[in-house]
DNA sequence: CTCATTTCTCAAAGCGCTTTGGCTACTCAC
DNA sequence: GTGAGTAGCCAAAGCGCTTTGAGAAATGAG
């Protein structure tokens, strides 16, 4: 069934059916009850590709899933797919996801803005120097990054949360709690987030005249298992750490196992502060040892992205450029004071 | 930059440039290397809406997110996504996701059919009775169902786990332990997977002579948290079970903990098995106690339905209309002899 | 009664691609 | 030298929708 059968049946044009349809007023009233009518009875549903064609409009908004053989999947991105889901269910959008290799999101990118499938495009997972950026500005296609690219000028729109500060402010935390020894589990170092988090904890360091040991920092994938393995070299080193700081729950996972594994108590021998996404399945509070976090809903993250993308599609609102939001530091069980040396 | 533009570029007509893309041999060999060193030069992508319309075929795959606030965000159904891009990631396919209250899938599937979007359809989190069955088939559209719908007629093209008979192993090992109290943590009775195990449970019992109380099972969500509530209540009943069967690793990591807090020992006090998704993250051999469990990979039942509609789409080969994966039977250290009453 | 205005409707063009059917020029066999 | 066959190209139709520009009918003002 499509626009042309209907309208013969209806005995109208193409044109008045559209209209009456898409909500125009030069419709009468009448005219358009038959033709909502007749929709419902015969479950006509426009053809979004020939929407999409007479309209430039697709409805859509396009990301990419890095996803390659053996590739983790990612806790992550679910949890911030929800999100975007949560706020498109509101206005009717649907995405289109495009899987690509991690090794090349500016191909997958390009093919996805090239497709016309798309409305806007959302990118994450930002690098520093994120070669994406200078692509997507080249595009004449709205955009939104989750994160930001360090070492690239932040002229393009963006919501990340202030990863310096929350490791700053963990790290102080640590500091006054008397800890002096400090080891970082962090993701992979050309990752955005994982180069501000190192800046913070080495920032707050200094403060003090100390120095982050490159031997006390890891930087592997967001999976417990790595934090595990890291974890076990680093508590093997020949001084041993009092202070942990680990870019997310997932690591803090594996790292907690190793942890436990050597016999020390979390919280009395050895502190740990983890970043927390909030992620469904992994609560800080349901550790044995609850976990003192920095917190930011990357959820939320996703139904903010969602929102502003969508806005600025049906250029409904203009928002903020930029936003950068704060996190919480919540202090639970697995932080205490340093252990006398 | 579109074919019109290329073409008048090339001093080519539409046709042949449009031939010389798609590989089509009526083009001189020389007119095809100019054509695709313009393709190059100029970043030129068709555009697949207008494509779409042209052929029919979007090169894509539609699946209904179910998402809501206040929705839990799902392991499971990234763990699946992540399956599903690694195949389609091949083929140059994309997928278009619908986000939907997961009251309102038939609501969300219809749009995604009509849209025209999508070249096929794929379901999953499968119910008693689906009503979107019914749906499917009276589109003219691919689909895939992954699972099955119990008291439907097995009419449709699916691929699903033996539930039945994975329950019905475990149980049977349970029994052979000398267990003889049983309790089960279910995902919500009207999924299929769960009525299915819990009829494996049943029959198993009932070949013993033994009945499964209802007040020892639990319907819930998947989530860690209601595997902590439901243990929490199941251990505090009067007669409490030795013997416990979990669908899924998540609802054991939270059965887990209540089984720590009631200071039972796993694998001595009480005996458990979960079944395993292969869930990145939660891997059962990390458990405290390793877990036994029922072992089928999400992820590569994914590849599998990305492979046969895919396959399907591009009409390359057919495939089985109905495929039961046998799921794995394996010992860890949370199962062991019953204690003596 | 006439002319201007408003209300409702329509035919046709256009979005960017694929594909049908046809055309030209060339080769080859007889 | 003729006819068949083939290689290579093109013009135009069509996919299903929206939108432009215009026309017919109804209404109102003078």
């Amino acid at each position: 069934m499509n626009l042309k059968q209907l309208s013969q049946m209806l005995g109208l044009s193409q044109t008045t059916v559209s209209r009456a349809l898409n909500g125009y007023p030069e419709v009468n009233r009448e005219t358009r009850e038959r033709v909502l009518k007749a929709v419902r009875e015969t479950g006509y549903r426009p053809n979004k590709a020939a929407q999409r064609l007479a309209t430039g409009k697709a409805g859509s908004i396009g990301l990419v899933m890095p996803t390659a053989p053996g590739h983790p999947s990612d806790l992550h991105f679910g949890e911030f797919l929800t999100g975007l889901g949560e706020e498109a269910l509101r206005h009717d959008f649907h995405f289109v996801v495009t899987p690509a290799d991690p090794n090349d999101e500016v191909g997958a990118l390009r093919r996805l803005a090239a497709s016309g499938n798309v409305d806007a495009l959302f990118i994450t997972y930002m690098r520093g120097h994120d070669p994406r950026l200078e692509m997507l500005k080249s595009l004449s296609i709205p955009f939104l990054v989750h994160g930001r690219s360090f070492g690239t000028e932040p002229d393009y729109p963006y919501l990340d949360i202030d990863n310096e500060a929350a490791f700053y402010d963990a790290t102080k935390l640590l500091l006054q709690l008397g800890h002096k020894r400090f080891a970082l589990l962090n993701g992979p170092i050309y990752l955005d987030f994982a180069i501000r988090r190192k800046k913070g904890v080495v920032t707050a360091l200094a403060e003090r005249g100390l120095m982050l040991d490159e031997a006390y920092v890891s930087h592997t994938a967001m999976t417990d298992e790595q934090g595990l393995f890291a974890m076990e070299r680093i508590l093997q080193l020949e001084k041993r750490p009092t202070a942990i700081l680990c870019s997310s729950t997932v690591l803090a996972l594996g790292a907690v196992r190793a942890i436990n594994q050597a016999k020390l108590k979390l919280g009395e021998d050895i502190s740990l502060i983890a970043h927390d996404d909030v992620l469904t399945l992994l609560k800080p509070e349901n550790f044995t040892v609850p976990l003192t976090t920095t917190r930011s809903s990357l959820r939320a993250a996703g139904v903010r992205v969602a929102e502003r993308l969508i806005g600025e599609i049906k250029q409904l609102e203009t928002f903020p450029e930029q936003e950068l939001w704060k996190t919480e530091l919540i202090v639970r069980a697995s932080t205490g004071v340093a252990p006398a040396d």
